[in-house]
DNA sequence: TAGTAGTGACTAACATTTGCCCACAAATG
């Protein structure tokens, strides 16, 4: 059994006792656990050989004995028994906005609802509002929900879609009359790679204005809540937008707050309870006086909490609080470090524009290396190059390398197929006249655990590959990526110094943080790469500093960094 | 339920706003 399988009935368990009425610990229990299991990258299975189980945060020995359980017999009897008591239909309801548990249990109890048919019917014939504490109005709200469920409007969105959204809609906040600071929160700042919602934050002495404008917009579907501090708003493609306004004054709590994550504030708050302090947006509050004290920037909330600055990225409560309290925070790699972009396309194969106008491209942005690594041949759907026109891209590259001598080092190289049988698309002579070789799975990403794993680390193995691309494959919200034994790749690529991708691509984001943060323990050598396929894809490279930021990377742990020696240094030892 | 105490019991819980119905549930980080 898989850990996402796993973490869903662990989800699903503690969701059950919560519309159950149980003890709210025992709920926090299940999803704490859920939550641990969803962020490991390593299968739970090894975990357990180990018999290390018991010491993964929030699981003890009950919780690890239901793992085995699952891992043994792929279900949980616990789990069972709850599903016979309550329908796990209703599991569903609590995906409508403003059903939570409560609510779901007076349903079920009153009326016997158990599926989103039977709540929307209900609702249709006015039967909710004859319920205690519903009414007209909650009766609408939840038509509503029920609609936008069903038109799948609820995912999650890209970073790469959210956050330009976001500093567009912001840029526009900005200009209004009495705004004094203003910034994007949530997990739009913390960079995840998907987000549920934009954060806003202003600062500013006219706050009726301000947040009178923002539910004017006319991207604003629908106004969702609208008070004196805080408003929310739709957008037509389903995502909604949070504004929260305070004075400067309360501009660091607010910040901070906002940003979150949940688990990173639940934390600062413990630790401030500790002090005998309470922290909230506004300021902290001595417990035994009722003293305030405000902070103007989130500086000195660490400051208060003797930490030093946390930087957003790092705020998901995976241990940057305990780095912080030891003075162990990464120096964090910054996008001023990279210094070349060794993956991207150009027309000879699918990519958009010359091998010339990607490195015009490259020098304008300040790089100092960039490779050019086309499609091989077997990929015919992206016109993949045969061994003669490699040798005909060979001429073009030098040509071209002649203009942008002193500007930029141009690279040579190949994006080439790992073929489903796991064979190579270019024989090794072909490969060894080659400044670098890149090896990516693009076909037959289906084939089960073993097979896959076998035949990449088949090309990790090649003494000619220096590098595997985007090594799951996924495209976020849209497939899921190989099912790689991920320790098994990382370990290969630990013992023949291979590099592994952080590809920068929105789309891709592969490997992902975690996946990142255990190859950097293990030394593995990690590049950040656009794979551009035009000119403006070279800007995206920011997505991938972020990514490489929110898996504790510095630097150093980052081949394409500068000064260039850390590549010469790595080409010379292959 | 987990963790810490010390082998059966106790404690642990962040803090807010909004909507909507009339005191609370849901949602936000």
């Amino acid at each position: 059994m898989k850990n996402a399988s796993i973490a869903k009935i662990f989800y699903d368990v503690a969701n059950l006792l919560q519309i159950r009425g149980d003890n709210i610990h025992r709920v926090l229990s299940y999803r704490r656990a859920a939550e641990t299991i969803d962020e490991l990258s390593q299968p739970l299975q090894d975990i357990r050989q180990e018999g290390d189980l018991e010491k993964l945060p929030g699981i003890g020995k009950t919780l690890a004995e239901k793992i085995v359980e699952m891992l043994d017999t792929g279900e949980l009897s616990f789990y069972n028994r709850l599903a016979a008591e309550l329908p796990v239909t209703l599991l569903d309801l609590l995906n409508i906005e403003g059903v939570g548990p409560k609510k779901v249990k007076l349903f079920y109890d009153e009326l016997q609802i158990t599926t989103l048919e039977e709540l929307a019917e209900a609702a249709r014939e006015g039967k909710l509002r004859e319920l205690p504490k519903m009414g007209a109005k909650s009766e609408e709200k939840i038509l509503r929900g029920i609609d936008q469920l069903q038109r799948q409007q609820t995912g999650r969105h890209l970073l790469g879609d959210a956050l330009p959204l976001a500093e567009r809609i912001l840029g526009e906040l900005k200009q209004l009359d009495g705004v004094q600071k203003a910034a994007v929160g949530g997990s739009v700042r913390r960079r995840k790679e998907t987000i549920g919602d934009i954060d806003l934050l202003i600062a500013t002495d006219k706050p009726e204005e301000t947040i009178d404008y923002f539910c004017n917009l006319e991207i604003a579907e629908e106004v969702v809540a609208k008070g004196p501090t805080k408003a929310r708003i739709q957008l037509a493609n389903g995502l909604g937008v949070d504004l929260r306004v305070l004075p400067a004054e309360n501009w660091g709590t607010l910040l901070s707050y906002f940003t979150g994550s949940q688990a990173h504030n639940v934390r600062l708050r413990e630790m401030a309870r500790k002090k005998g302090l309470s922290l909230n947006e506004y300021s902290f509050t001595d417990l035994d006086s009722g003293a305030e004290t405000l902070c103007p920037d989130e500086q000195s909330i660490y400051q208060t909490l003797d930490l030093p600055y946390i930087p957003p990225v790092l705020r998901e409560d995976r241990g940057e609080i305990e780095a912080a309290q030891q003075n162990d925070l990464p120096d964090l790699i910054q996008k001023s470090d990279i210094v070349a972009d060794l993956h991207m396309h150009t027309t000879w194969s699918d990519g958009q524009c010359s091998i010339r106008e990607m490195a015009r491209a490259a020098v304008d942005r300040g790089l100092r290396c960039i490779c050019i690594t086309d499609h091989s041949r077997s990929l015919g759907i992206a016109n993949g190059l045969s061994i003669e026109r490699l040798k005909e891209q060979a001429a073009e590259i030098k040509e071209v390398r002649k203009e942008v001598e002193g500007q930029l080092l141009l690279l040579h190289g190949t994006e080439m197929e790992i073929k489903a049988d796991g064979s190579l698309d270019y024989p090794d002579d072909v490969l060894a006249g080659l400044d670098l070789v890149i090896a990516s799975l693009h076909v037959s990403l289906n084939q089960p655990r073993r097979q896959i794993t076998e035949r990449l680390l088949k090309a990790i193995h090649n003494p000619h590959v220096d590098m595997i691309a985007h090594p799951t494959g996924r495209l976020l919200g849209r497939r899921p990526g190989a099912d790689l034994d991920m320790e098994q790749v990382f370990q290969a690529a630990a013992s023949t110094n291979t590099i592994l991708e952080i590809n920068a691509s929105p789309q891709r984001l592969d490997l992902n943080d975690i996946h990142i943060r255990r190859a950097a323990e293990l030394g593995i050598p990690l590049s950040i790469n656009t794979d551009a396929h035009a000119i403006d894809h070279l800007d995206l490279i920011d997505y991938g500093v972020a990514a490489a930021q929110r898996g504790w990377l510095t630097a150093g742990q980052v081949i394409n960094c500068g000064p260039l020696t850390q590549l010469e240094e790595f080409q010379n030892g292959h």
